[in-house]
DNA sequence: CGAAAAGTGGGAAAAAGTGGGGAAAGATGG
DNA sequence: CCATCTTTCCCCACTTTTTCCCACTTTTCG
């Protein structure tokens, strides 16, 4: 499970370096082969290509004919592209996806379970906080499962 | 599986250069073959030849009673072009099919699975924005594989 | 405080992308 | 049917981008 939220810098060529103690990890799970593509919310999604490969193909399962699922799709794969780690440890971020997420050189990476989430900084910044209070107004219509969650 | 978003620039001639990443692949499938034909969302579609051709099977044994059945076929069929690939890995794409996408120079290159979409790169975003964006209000009549996908 | 590791920047070679000229093929009109 | 004009095809050459690697700076930890 990959964890924790770290501050990175992308340089003017647009290379991240992966924070070092992930590295190990990446390297077993998936020989340094990761997969990124976009997000619904405007950030990246960057995966293990193995991962990457079992969400795939549960995309491309979905009911081809539902307009959303075919959007989903469309999206999700249209975008994906595989990295490749240099010696350094840094991975190419291609231009199309650093433009959909408006990514300049303050970043920050969020380890998210399966995968990471790469955002623009100060947009992350706002949609937290956003989130946060937004979380204390309505509290009406939570589905079940929320619920019932106890932290 | 083609994946990924690629800027292309069409020149004043209305050629395509393939991107290197993708052509020894479309070496290996095709020899270098590929089939254009347009789609609903006014782009192009590109089909690797074996790809197409069962595509357009499928295609001409609908039944051709139905109209719907009947103007997909006139017009996937209708124009379906073949391409070759010159000694610079460029196609070279009929003038009536760029018209229909609305193709300039700024054209943007789309990976999905089995053929790609191209697109005048403008309009991509438009409708890449647009569909992000009713992603996230009307969530109601979310199909069951959509509420409990996990990516 | 010093050594090692991580992070960052940048240069040069190689590869990819782009433009265009001229020959060949095809269309048009008298 | 021929002459002329236009379009397509093929190839060469230039420009830009990408890739690979080295070196410097900063941080971490003993």
């Amino acid at each position: 499970m990959f964890r924790g939220a770290t501050k990175v810098t992308l340089d003017t060529k647009g290379r991240l370096s992966i924070p070092t103690r992930y590295r190990e990890r990446i390297q077993d799970k998936c020989d340094g082969q990761l997969v990124v593509t976009v997000d619904r919310d405007y950030c990246l999604l960057i995966y293990p290509l193995p991962e990457w490969e079992e969400i795939e193909r549960k995309l491309v399962r979905l009911p081809s004919l539902h307009p959303q699922a075919r959007r989903l799709l469309r999206l999700m794969v249209g975008y994906a592209s595989e990295l490749e780690t240099d010696s350094n440890g840094r991975v190419l971020l291609p231009k199309e996806l650093r433009e959909f997420a408006g990514l300049d050189r303050h970043a920050i990476l969020i380890g998210q379970g399966n995968k990471f989430e790469l955002w623009n900084e100060a947009r992350w910044n706002e949609r937290r906080d956003q989130w946060l209070s937004d979380e204390n107004t309505g509290e009406e219509g939570l589905p079940h499962e929320l619920e019932t969650l106890s932290l």
